[in-house]
DNA sequence: CTGTATCCTTTTCGATACTG
DNA sequence: CAGTATCGAAAAGGATACAG
């Protein structure tokens, strides 16, 4: 049981994509916009934490990589949203898979920290 | 279609684990030990790039979360070896979707990209 | 409201040398 | 062979101030 990949390609490649969504909001953001269409201050105050710079840096990549489109309304004041793209949706759904696994074994992760420690 | 958690639930437990296992090289130590047991220096040799430092310092990490068991034998020169837990093989199971997801939508995001930059 | 620019601290990580 | 220790460079990221 082992992708079968030659492992530059697996390095190269598939990390460099997961590093990107791996990093430490991308995932918060594309959960959140997961909920549906979101302005940047109601990601702002959604995902605990995160400082203004992160987010936008944040959206930015994940905008350039295909999974968040942003829509700029010319108003007064400015309104920009933000809504996953079909890609998003697929990277999502997936991602799920991996947040229930972690959630699934939490309990087991904790405890033999635990074990570990002592 | 987004996770159901109090958002700081998912930071504070599912990211403090997506952290550990998503970090730079975790994921590609889970996979080689996903082709079966391996020394230290096997996995030196097959993680292109690894330092010894961090080969240490993921493997430490693997085995305090119980995805990882060290064996070790009393001989000289000396032996340790590598393997996946049960748990460590749930994880690489949920893995493999994500690296899946990767490898069939590289190219979606590289063309993304591409047309981003321009 | 939605950013950008700057500074500065913290963290990460590679390189190198050394050990049992 | 399988590490540990130390150093320093680089990157990440928070805080703050400012702009359209």
């Amino acid at each position: 049981m082992q992708v079968p990949l030659p492992h530059d390609e697996l390095t190269c490649q598939v990390r460099e994509i997961l590093d990107r969504v791996g990093d430490k909001w991308s995932l918060a953001i594309v959960n959140e916009l997961g909920g549906g269409t979101r302005r940047f201050t109601e990601l702002k105050r959604a995902i605990h934490g995160i400082s203004q710079r992160m987010l936008t840096a944040s959206l930015r990549n994940l905008e350039r990589d295909g999974l968040v489109s942003r829509t700029v309304y010319p108003v007064v004041p400015p309104r920009v949203d933000y809504e996953l793209t079909g890609l998003g949706h697929t990277f999502l759904k997936t991602a799920w898979s991996l947040m229930s696994w972690a959630i699934e074994h939490a309990p087991d992760i904790v405890e033999a920290r635990q074990k570990y420690d002592q």
